[in-house]
DNA sequence: CTAGAATTAAAACGAACGTTTGAATCAAAC
DNA sequence: GTTTGATTCAAACGTTCGTTTTAATTCTAG
């Protein structure tokens, strides 16, 4: 299926990356890119298609770790629960808490992708929107469900709206976060 | 001076206003701009003379009514006092509250405005940081002066660092605020 | 070794961009 | 009624953009 990505795709993805958080989609341009990763403008072209393509490999590369993580986190927590119901607590942190967690970990672009997820996801256009919509259906449908199961006296569509809200908090934390600020989940204990 | 502004001029300064804020900066075009204002593409550089220069002259037309009612409210207030020092609040309330009230006048493009001032002031340009250097330079000041006189107590560079974080709160706020909210000081009175 | 994928280089494409130009239009003042 | 200055208009300018093409080169697996 998709062959390992090559060392010249993978910085072309990290320079995306850091370009499009630090000047946004329209005012970075190929060339930049292709310059600062070092790698020829036709590359660019080669690799990803086109620009928007590139765009969506950019947040798709980092959504697959995310969700793939938030999955393992949850089977790891229903393995150690038995048959019992996960905690409320346990759900909003493997799905919240993951995400935060992904800008602590140094030498890595989580806290660029961070701050670009919250810089674009507050005027979403129609291609990241179905991006998400495609990426996200596994996982929200599961912690929805575990959510459903750990609070049977909520109604299904309140745990909906309490997600997006918690959903519309985060993104705006994401958006204003800064480097080097320690627990990142701290703003959500108070 | 300043000649009466032409209907044309306002035209164009109200749809770049409301285009900016809907695409950033490098996301609007002359001719989107001109073409929302029923106006001709060359009547926009005709009048501001070049993009930059319109994105300034959207911030100054609104800059210069809020810092002038700003300095009314402070004028208003001090009159009332007599020789007597102002309540901290009082002059918290002619900085932020006349920003926030400038948002809920209907009719207006405070709203906006508002929104359009909390994206560009997160990742503020060189050109940005200058103009507001110097569109706010004396109501800063006079505020500044106003807390001093009103906290002796507290050092100086205290009271500036207090006024930075409200300052950049406020900004968040700005961002992400929706329409039809009603008061716009709730956030801040917790 | 060889075939195929990956990369570089240079050039060009049409489209859209910000900007400029020069003539046409209009409103008042003389 | 003509002149003057401000405004509008259609058209074009040069530049940059995303993208494509062609060819030559390097890397890698069978």
């Amino acid at each position: 299926m998709t062959t390992a990505p090559t060392e010249t795709r993978i910085r072309i993805l990290d320079a995306a990356e850091r370009l499009f958080m630090a000047n946004g989609f329209e005012g970075t341009s190929m060339r930049q890119i292709a310059s600062e990763a070092e790698a020829n403008l036709a590359a660019t072209n080669y690799h990803f298609g086109s620009k928007e393509a590139l765009l969506q490999a950019v947040f798709k590369r980092r959504l697959e770790w995310l969700n793939g993580e938030r999955l393992r986190v949850l089977d790891a927590m229903e393995a150690e629960a038995g048959d019992q119901a996960l905690k409320p607590s346990q759900i909003v942190d493997a799905f919240f808490g993951t995400l935060l967690r992904m800008g602590n970990e140094p030498n890595q672009g989580g806290q660029t992708f961070l701050r670009l997820l919250g810089r674009n996801l507050s005027n979403p256009s129609d291609m990241i929107r179905t991006l998400f919509a495609a990426e996200y259906s596994d996982v929200l449908e599961r912690c929805k469900n575990a959510l459903y199961r750990s609070l049977p006296e909520v109604p299904k569509a309140e745990i909906v709206w309490r997600l997006h809200f918690m959903l519309g908090a985060t993104l705006r934390h994401c958006r204003h976060r800064r480097a080097g600020s320690g627990d990142r989940l701290a703003s959500f204990r108070r």
